[in-house]
DNA sequence: TCCATAACATACGAGGCGTATGTGAAATAT
DNA sequence: ATATTTCACATACGCCTCGTATGTTATGGA
């Protein structure tokens, strides 16, 4: 690893080294890409890890080289969507001004999010089956995390009354997983998700009081 | 199916029909037994039909005839916790008095019944992997219809203030289920169930306020 | 220039599920 | 009372899938 970098044109060393480490991501990616969409078109035991990765042009062997197991990839995918969830909720959530309110409205952005029919079936459906519950999951923190500290705050600065606030955010989770999912099954989504967002901010109403 | 009750002694042919159709009974049961164990002990994946019929000496030929694939198994398997946990629940509820406390005590109930691995691994985390969302099985209705029902009479009788029952049985029930996985898997779970039944507590009061 | 290693592809073996078929006993029809 | 059909399984087969072991080629380092 010794190389000066104003010598580097293009076709020096050191550029085609960096090339081979994106034409490795791009086979990363690929397979990536191509689990995420077999798991959520399939589902995780359905998806077969020699079509997936003829798809993109690649072999098994690719496969299990960069993730280890069909497990690992289903891993990875969860992680990446887990990772941009946490992404969306934290900017749809980023100018709030009522910091009570936007615990009602950190639920209720979440139950849209979670409606998206690749969260649901990868990470709520197929995901525990296959990895075990998500507490022990290092990405599905993300989202929790960001909860407890919300409610931590409130607590802190009085805004609501005390509570333990990992608790309290897991009960939120939860009932607006579940929300979610009763939602995405419903005949009128729309209507259904109305009624769940009343019904949870009634909910939360209990935990905001002063 | 003509037969005279008083002249069927044992050995009769009616009594051979019986004998013949508890066997039968005795063979399903076995099966559907064997899946509960294994389901719970392997987890839906893992656990073999070759292993698990062979354990109760029959053969995989038994289980297609009476279930018609591994999945319908399952299918049992779920019915019948999920039946049990139903009259449980129904069980520990049955001499309430406050009926808003009892919505309450539900809740907690619940928890306490949910965190039993039986319950948790097979119909939690396999269960929705295998027969897909909770809301279109049969025997989910059953916890929850309950749940629906007490909060709806609630608002009828103006024991509290009006909400969508459904909606809020629905948030309640994914909050509680969230809660005993979280339990579960804690260090310490006596610790942790305490804490959440406290938190369920001070979110259901905002439920069950007037 | 030689060797080690990485990034894949190929080949192999082991289960597992579902189904088609067989079988003997019981139920039913004649 | 006998013949036929149906039931409750057991047996046998084929197909698919995953994981691993083994190449193979190209790159990085000495």
């Amino acid at each position: 690893m010794s190389y000066v970098a104003y010598v580097n044109g293009p076709g020096s060393v050191y550029m085609k080294r960096v090339k081979r480490a994106e034409l490795i991501k791009q086979t990363r990616d690929k397979l990536l890409a191509a689990g995420r969409k077999a798991f959520a078109r399939d589902g995780y035991h359905a998806a077969s890890m020699d079509q997936l990765t003829a798809d993109v042009g690649l072999t098994r062997g690719a496969l299990y080289h960069h993730f280890g197991s069909k497990r690992g990839l289903m891993e990875a995918v969860v992680e990446q969507i887990d990772t941009e969830m946490a992404g969306r909720l934290r900017d749809a959530l980023k100018d709030a001004t009522d910091r009570r309110q936007a615990l009602i409205d950190e639920g209720v952005a979440y139950i849209k999010l979670a409606l998206e029919p690749e969260f649901q079936r990868i990470v709520l459906r197929d995901g525990p089956a296959v990895l075990g519950a998500p507490m022990h999951w290092p990405s599905q923190n993300a989202c929790l995390a960001g909860t407890i500290e919300r409610i931590q705050h409130l607590v802190d600065t009085g805004e609501i009354a005390p509570v333990d606030a990992e608790a309290a955010a897991r009960l939120l989770d939860g009932a607006v997983l579940d929300a979610a999912m009763w939602i995405a099954a419903a005949d009128d989504p729309a209507a259904v998700a109305q009624r769940a967002i009343d019904a949870f901010t009634r909910l939360a109403s209990g935990l905001v009081a002063r």
